[in-house]
DNA sequence: GGCTGACTCTCCCCTGACGGGAGACTGCAC
DNA sequence: GTGCAGTCTCCCGTCAGGGGAGAGTCAGCC
């Protein structure tokens, strides 16, 4: 009763590659029902068909390997159902991720000059409630979320009333490293004892260029970039950290479009000074503007 | 006038790391406006933020870098945006396949025993107008379509009827080692004279183990897999290319769950025979069934 | 002019999920 | 015995960067 397959046979069986299933084999997903010792060949049987069946369903969802052995190893259906569900709602996260990029990608395109002005403020040392804590740039979505909600919970818990909207304090290395210490804050009129990840916070004066963003968060950087030229222009150097206040925010409205975030850059004063000629954006005006003749040719995946 | 910024400066500016813009530096993507020679130090210009944000913008798409590069050196317009479309159109493909990906997981983890029968079917050598190339497993979808079309078109034109079903003939390496000859053909009475990629062929007679597949070639694997469980319980080998007709295909409706397509592996019998106990799908049986526990935790990624 | 700390440089290795290919060994039918 | 298809291991490459080492540089401040 010869029912084992030799890795081309099971190959062929599964439409997994001889290379593919060596892999699984080395990483520990499917192991072979038999190895020669003294050859090293393979030998599979025709029950871990389904199996390789069911990797290769998982595959094509581009799970990655190591969750598709947990979910096989899963001790129930319960913990199962809750892995492959965490994959689903991840590749929706991905879809609605695509989608926002390509409007704002045409959004780019089809209006290169945002035309945000920058301005100076000076801020003054205000106390405020604040949860700080160093993260990856790519969790930092997630974790503002989440801050943030646990200082407006806290606070309601405790009878504080806010003193201003909420802001950000954002390590210059999260943007260039990846990685930083972030900030967030609500000022609020007195101290505020800890809780949780709550702490006070001081949150120091600075002179502030300043503009105000308008719209969702993944346009972001047409500010930063707007901030960025003028202080380079203006012979100004970044002094610390950045901040950022949620004027309008999620918080407030469910409407991104009526988002309001104000961005400010610490600055001083360099030694060499002059203005540079405006030639600002010439880039995207000369080259990219219209880039979008119309409606064709860009339109979200979803309506296809 | 400083109109030119550090590295770590621009990096603030775009919201691309200081790794990342080396690296697009390194392959030419986006060259800093001036670099010392004495210290490698690179300088950015502020007109060169708009141009970052646009990269940044098309890799959130995920769009490969080589393309992004095409993009921006695109001549005009016109070249620009097929460009693009064609980026956002693999961008739908690739939602249509995870969300058929999704359907046959979930398809396969609810009804784990497809029960497709095995029979044998002896095959006469008939001539036949045939496309056979060599191509990879990746291609093998879009180059069928292609090839198909192709000969239908030819015999229409040469007004030669079809004389059955069209079929495909499939080395095993192609399976095994992602790459491998393919053959679509279909059969018709009389010779064909060569036209395109279009070739005259007799397809040989043999002695074949087939199953029927209903549905969708997403599934195509479990008619694989129970074909091969047969041959290897009965104890037959598989002797040359695999064969499909494809009895209900595309080109007969357009409703994939209406498709038939007939699985064909050349079979001879080896010496060392007997019959196995069909423990067959067990795995599936007691592992897998009922993995999805009715309608939650598994639903079309488009639902949410 | 010197110190100090932040910034930047290059170079090398790492990721995930395999694919390509070299060179050696094995299985199996004739 | 012979031939050849199948299989083995091992090493390197992909893509878009990240991590870190070790060395060099810039700029404010005294």
């Amino acid at each position: 009763m010869r029912s084992s397959l030799a890795i081309g046979d099971f190959s062929r069986a599964t439409h997994l590659s001889v290379k593919t299933l060596r892999h699984y084999h080395r990483i520990g997903l499917l192991e072979p029902a038999d190895v020669d010792q003294q050859t090293g060949y393979r030998r599979y049987a025709t029950d871990q068909i389904p199996a390789a069946q069911v990797i290769r369903r998982f595959r094509r969802l581009d799970m990655p390997l190591d969750e598709i052995q947990a979910v096989l190893a899963a001790p129930d259906l319960r913990a199962r159902n809750d892995l492959i569900a965490a994959h689903l709602s991840r590749l929706e996260d991905g879809l609605a991720r695509t989608q926002s990029a390509v409007a704002s990608l045409r959004d780019l395109l089809q209006h290169p000059s945002p035309a945000a002005p920058v301005g100076h403020r000076s801020v003054q040392a205000a106390p405020a409630a604040a949860i700080c804590e160093v993260v990856g740039v790519k969790d930092a979505l997630a974790w503002y979320q989440g801050a943030l909600g646990e200082l407006h919970a806290t606070l309601a818990a405790r009878d504080v009333p806010a003193a201003g909207p909420a802001g950000g304090i954002f390590s210059g290395d999260l943007f260039a490293r990846e990685r930083g210490q972030a900030t967030i804050f609500i000022p609020c009129a007195g101290p505020v004892r800890p809780l949780g990840r709550v702490t006070p916070l001081v949150v120091p004066a600075a002179e502030l260029a300043t503009t105000v963003h308008a719209g969702p968060h993944t346009d972001i950087d047409r500010a930063y970039g707007a901030l960025a030229t003028y202080v380079t222009q203006h012979a100004l150097a970044v002094d610390g950290p950045i901040r950022e206040y949620y004027l309008v925010s999620r918080h407030d409205t469910a409407d991104e479009s009526a988002w309001r975030t104000e961005i400010g850059w610490p600055v001083f004063a360099t030694g060499t000074g002059g203005q540079a000629s405006p030639a600002v954006n010439a880039l995207v005006r000369h080259d990219e503007a219209g880039l979008v003749g119309g409606d064709d040719g860009l339109h979200p995946v979803a309506e296809a």
